[in-house]
Parts: C-alpha cells; structure tokens; sequence
DNA sequence: CGAACTTCCTTCGAAATCGAAGTCGAGGAG
DNA sequence: CTCCTCGACTTCGATTTCGAAGGAAGTTCG
C-alpha cells in the first residue's frame, strides 16, 4: 500500500527531468510536499550532486525562483531499441535527452548472447566517444521486437526472434553490463516516449507502430499497461480478406498477414516491384507508385477496421501512428476514415488521430523515461542521510 | 501526486472493512505505517464510532490480537441498480455487505427525475424498514444501464434512456438525497464488484454482462478503467452474419443486433417460442428447447470472435461472464472454445474464463466498494483532530 | 520614485510519524 | 508448573514533516 508512494527525493529529480518544475516552488506545488520540505530535500540533492543550482528563473510576479537543474554529471542511461537486423543505440541524460546516437547494424538471429553483449560494448564506447565515460551509468534500457514478461523480464514466445525464447534478457544484462537493466517491448517503449514527451496531459492513449510487423503499445491511466507482457498486440487479429493468407502464428488471415510492412513488401514485389526495407514504402507512395499507394490504402482498411472495436472498447484520449509506415499518408488518412466513420460517436468525439510527435527515437525517449521512473532504487541511498 | 495517496485513515477503514486487517498489527503491516501510528489511529478511529473493538483473533503463535471491526453504527450506503423496467435496491454496509435488499418496479423511460425521486425515496423507506434509519447514510450509489461521463455524473448518449441524454444524475441524486453520490454504468459497478469480491489478487480483468443488451466493465491495474466514459463498449463492433439486423447505433451487423438478449428473444419469438424477459433464455436452454441452444450458440461465436481481439490487446487475467445469460451453459462454452482457439496462445495461457462468481447482487457489491474507496471525503472530517 | 503587492525561499516551533525498547499475553517445551 | 519464545500492542524519545511567519527580491501602479 505504501509500496509506490511518490514523494521520496527520487519524485523531485523526476520533476526536475522532466522539466515539469525549475524552482523548488514549483516542486512544492506539484508534489504536494511543504516549501520547507522541499527546500531541505533539494538541499540535499545537490550536495549530492544530483541537481545543480543556476542562475535564475523568469518572475511570475514577485520575488524570480533560483532556477534548478539535473548536474551533467548526475548520470547517463544507456539505451537500445533492437530491430531484427538494426540497432538504434543512445546515451541519454536522465531527463532522457539523447546526448549521443548511433546505429550498429546486427543479426538479432545470432542469439541473444552475443547480440546483447555486442550492444553493450557497443554503448560504452559510445559514451566513451564523446566524453561522457566518466559520468556514471545509472542504468540501461533495452526495446526488443518481441513480447516481455514483466515480471521475469524474458522474453516469450517472440515470432522473430529465433533463439531468444525464455532467455532472461533482463538478468543477462543487468549483470553484464553492472547496472540496473530494463527490457521492454518495443512498441511499448514507443507508446511511452510517445506519451511523455508529446502528449503528457493524456491519461489514455493506444500507439500503433506500423514497420515490418504491426505493433501496440498502450498507456491506461498515464502508465503503460503490459497485461501479463502480451498486452498490445493488435497484429494477429483474423480479418476477413479477399484472397488468404497464412501467419507464423499459425491462424490465417492474421492482420500481420495482409497489413504489415513485410506482407505489402512481399505483395509489391510480387507485383515486380523493388522494395527493401518496409520504410521504403513510404517513398514509393510518396513517389505516386500506384501499386503502393493501392496496397498501402487497402491495409489502412484492414488495420482501421481492427482499431475500430478497440477504440470502442478502451475508449482512448489519442491514438498515435508511428513506425516507418507512418509516413505514408494515404495510410494514415485511410485509418483515420475508417475510426472515425465506424466508431461510436461517444468513442471518437473527443478521440486525436495523429502521426508519431516524438519521431522515430521515441522508443528511445520511452526507455530513457522509464528508466527515470524506476530511479528511486539507486537515488535514495545517494543521499546523505 | 500527493493526491492520490493512499494512507491516512481511510485506509485503516478500508482495510478492515475489506477483511484485509482484523487487528492493529494487520492494519500496520498492510499499510506501511509503523505500529504505532496505526495504534494512535485506531484509538482515534474508535471513538469517532466507526471501529469497534471486539474479543480476541486466534494467536500467531504470540499474544492474541484485539479483533478490530467496523461498528454498525459507522454508517450504511444506499445502492440502486436500474435496468430499464426494474431496479434493485439495497441497503449495504461499509463493507459492502447487503444489510437489506429490494425490488423495485420501475419504468425508466418515464425520466430521471420522477426514477431517480422514486429511487431514493424507496431506499430511505427501505432502511427505515430494516430499522436502518438512524445509521447515518454515508454515501448512495447508482447504476445505470447506458454510459456515464466520469467527470461531469452525467449520462451520455445512452441508447436505451430516453430522456436521460446530458442529465446530471450525479448532481441530482447527490442534492435529493443529501449524500455524496456515486453514478457508474451497470456493467463497470459490476466488474468492481466482481473484481473485489471474487478475484482480488488479479490486476486486469474483463466482465462482460450479457443481458437485454451487452455490456462489459473492465478493470486494469486493480482498476475501474473509465475512458473517456465510454470504456468497455464491445456491442457495437461489426461482425459477420449471416442474415443482416440494424443496430440502434445506425450501422448494420453490430454484436448487439445479434448477440444480445433483446437479439436473441426476438429472434425466438420470430420462430413463435414465447420468451419475456431476455433471462428466459437461459431457462429455455436449460430445459432443452433446441431453437434456444441453437440461438445461444450461435451468438456464443459471434461474442466470442469479438472478444478474441479484446483478450489479445488486453491480455486479462480473467475474463468473467455475468448477466441473466451467463446462465446459459453453451453460450459460455462457445465463448471459451472460440477464445482458446482462436486467441495467441501467449494471451490465454494464463487466461481463466470463468461465469459469475459474485452472482447477480455484482453491482451493488461494485458500487458499495466504490463508496468505500471515495470515502475518505467523510472519514477525516469525522475523527477529532 | 515609492508604496503595495506577489512570489520565492528560509526559519523555527508545533505536530505527526517513526522506531527501538519495553510490556502484555498467549502457546510450547521441558 | 516454569521458563522460554513469539507476536501484539504501548511508551517514549528522535526524526521528519508541516505550516505560519518573516525576510528577500521582484513587479506593478499611482
């Protein structure tokens, strides 16, 4: 019952990162602690040389706060969102702005083994690389296209990844790398960077990722929602589609099967067509390739149709497309036609239908948040208590 | 973030009430606070007259504990569940425990104000009958068979309430009866209660209430998950049938125009089986009417098809079944059968479908628990500070 | 320019909370 | 029966947190 209070020290650094207080006024009113509470706290943060004190703030009438901010040298996370073929790596401050990117490509199916310990040799050196080897880690993220159970953080039955089934991901890194670890899904991550960073006022809010698979990420009541570490998945949904086709789930005409990037891949390819990655898709319609833009509405269909009973059902405040399909416009507006149109009018009358705002290192930001809000594990004991 | 705190001395209420605690140090170990505060409280607590303190609880191999109880003259809520043409009162007490129930005959279609009027002048009666009346009323809930706006405690483009539409019920009953009021559709009182009285460890759940119409309440993270007010619709989904049906929602082959009671009573009738009341159905089923079966069946699929991309993006701990229906045995397992076949397996491996195990009063058990959890409204003002 | 607010932050006594030590009352072993 | 241990409460000083009051540093308006 007491277990996930939110006023230790740790909630005052989490407002300070994110920007959502710059003066111990402002911590005072958005925790709910008393001024001299608060005073005596960021007192001790700083000692700690977690927050430094610089220069001031703008006046709202009176007396100008003395403006607080995270130290640079506070700590770093380190962060990874694998693909299947692609790693997208960052050092990210603990506010989670990315403070250096890069990419590393890798072969997922070679095992998580020497994937994960490729990535994690991988992120000190970047860190190293720009300086930053001296400021401490405090953590590490990492986004895996597959599901995570949450508890265990092992991956489960991912259709993806071969090799990776059960293999305790979380454990294997946090020990590798020496740091607290996070493995999440990540159409997750995406759903939380999301929300974070571009639409924090929001309790309820379904992120659709459309790359090579299709996959959801879900914020309920501001944090995410995992369900038992399947919860999201909107891809192996049977529709009904002229011709058939079968799924690795093993049903047929999984929405995966007609809508995702690699299936309109395939069909346009089918169709004499050169498509690499699924992104390109984007291109080719944007392009006036008409095959593409014909394939691209029809799985705008598909996709909206499914979103539809689940917009009725969890009734979000904003629905959010991302991925690298989303930048096909037909698609977008053809989701959004369909939602609109077949939903309740209860459902959509205050629903937002938008294209990702957070851009494509939103998985990024998610971790980077989420690492933020488990801080307090290693925030107390920093004190002098 | 201080607002939703979840220890001052509502909590020790609750936790008794809950059957959670029975001695101060359940209270201290469940809540967090040190014994000896949790002593201080519940000193307080029992002279404002809302704990009694009542013999001894068996030993834990040490001292025995002083059993802690609520009085009972710490107060009662009042509770009504409408449907359309009826509605069922009960007097309950803090614990939610019906102290006195009744049936109401009641037509809704002749507006809120003359319902609600006879509603609460029904439950005074009914307390005072039941010797209740110098209890203090410390709270009265409603449940409504259409959707209710969790801000405002209004009712929102309810299908089946004429004259209902934008009518501030929570407002209304708050200011006749003299209470704080609580106004929740009937499906979502009904997953509270469900969840608290029969599967309290579990986190997400989905009930769905099959009646006259379909409902469903959902409840994630231990929650009552609202939406924007219109959460847990799944009757207006299109589905595939055979023959086409109008909805009252303006699209063809909803769920509901051809799962749901009304539906399904109509379709009997159209085969000249007399059928009243949509919960006659299930007694048809059970003495072996073969066009009642066939129907249930039938819809059974049609439910169990929607439900299959509900249960793969939420990814339950348990679905439940209630409603006047959930009697019928093939309507259940036809349900079940479709979700395990056609659900990831990843979804359902943990999944329990289960029917009903709080039985019909669910609602006014959910609506009790949720006057207990906002009770903290009243609680502190009571004690002598 | 100066008086009257505003807001930010600290100071300091009051109140709440904690936690270590003690008391109470049971069961169990010898 | 007696002693021992364990768990349930209480007591009481130490610590934390609060909140009212006040000082500091601005803005606004006559």
């Amino acid at each position: 019952m007491r277990n996930n209070r939110d006023d230790g020290p740790a909630a005052l650094v989490r407002l300070v990162a994110t920007g959502q207080a710059e003066s111990r006024a402002e911590l005072a009113r958005l925790s709910g602690l008393a001024a001299s509470s608060v005073s005596l706290r960021v007192e001790q943060l700083i000692e700690a040389g977690l927050f430094t004190e610089e220069g001031a703030g703008a006046s709202r009438g009176g007396r100008r706060p003395r403006r607080l901010r995270l130290a640079p040298e506070a700590g770093v996370f380190l962060v990874a969102d694998l693909g299947a073929h692609h790693a997208r790596l960052a050092v990210v401050d603990l506010a989670g702005t990315p403070l250096a990117l890069a990419d590393l490509a890798c072969d997922i199916s070679v095992g998580p083994e020497r994937t994960l310990a490729a990535v994690i040799g991988s992120l000190r050196e970047l860190a190293r690389e720009h300086g930053l080897g001296d400021v401490p880690a405090r953590g590490i993220g990492v986004g895996l296209p597959g599901p995570v159970d949450p508890h265990t953080g092992q991956v489960v039955s991912p259709s993806r990844m071969p090799g990776w089934n059960d293999f305790p991901v979380r454990d294997f890194v946090a020990e590798h790398a020496g740091l607290p670890a996070l493995v999440e899904n990540d159409a997750n991550l995406m759903a939380v960077g999301e929300h974070r960073h571009s639409w924090p006022g929001l309790d309820n809010l379904m992120v659709i990722k459309l790359g090579s698979g299709i996959g959801c990420g879900v914020i309920v009541a501001g944090r995410l929602h995992r369900g038992r570490g399947a919860a999201g998945d909107i891809s192996h949904v049977r529709i009904l589609a002229e011709a058939s086709a079968d799924c690795s789930c093993g049903h047929p005409d999984c929405l995966e099967a007609h809508a995702s990037g690699a299936a309109l891949a395939a069909g346009l390819r089918a169709q004499g067509i050169a498509v690499g990655q699924p992104g390109q898709i984007a291109d080719l319609v944007a392009d006036g390739v008409p095959q593409a833009t014909s394939a691209v509405r029809t799985a705008g269909r598909l996709i909206g149709e499914v979103l539809t009973a689940l917009v009725n059902f969890f009734n979000p405040d904003a629905l959010v497309i991302g991925g690298s399909l989303s930048g096909a416009e037909p698609l977008v507006a053809t989701i959004r036609g369909v939602i609109y149109e077949r939903c309740l009018p209860l459902a959509t009358r205050n629903l937002e239908i938008a294209t990702s705002r957070a851009g494509p290192d939103a998985s990024i930001l998610g971790a980077g948040r989420l690492l933020l809000e488990r801080s307090a594990d290693w925030i107390e004991p920093a004190l002098t208590r």
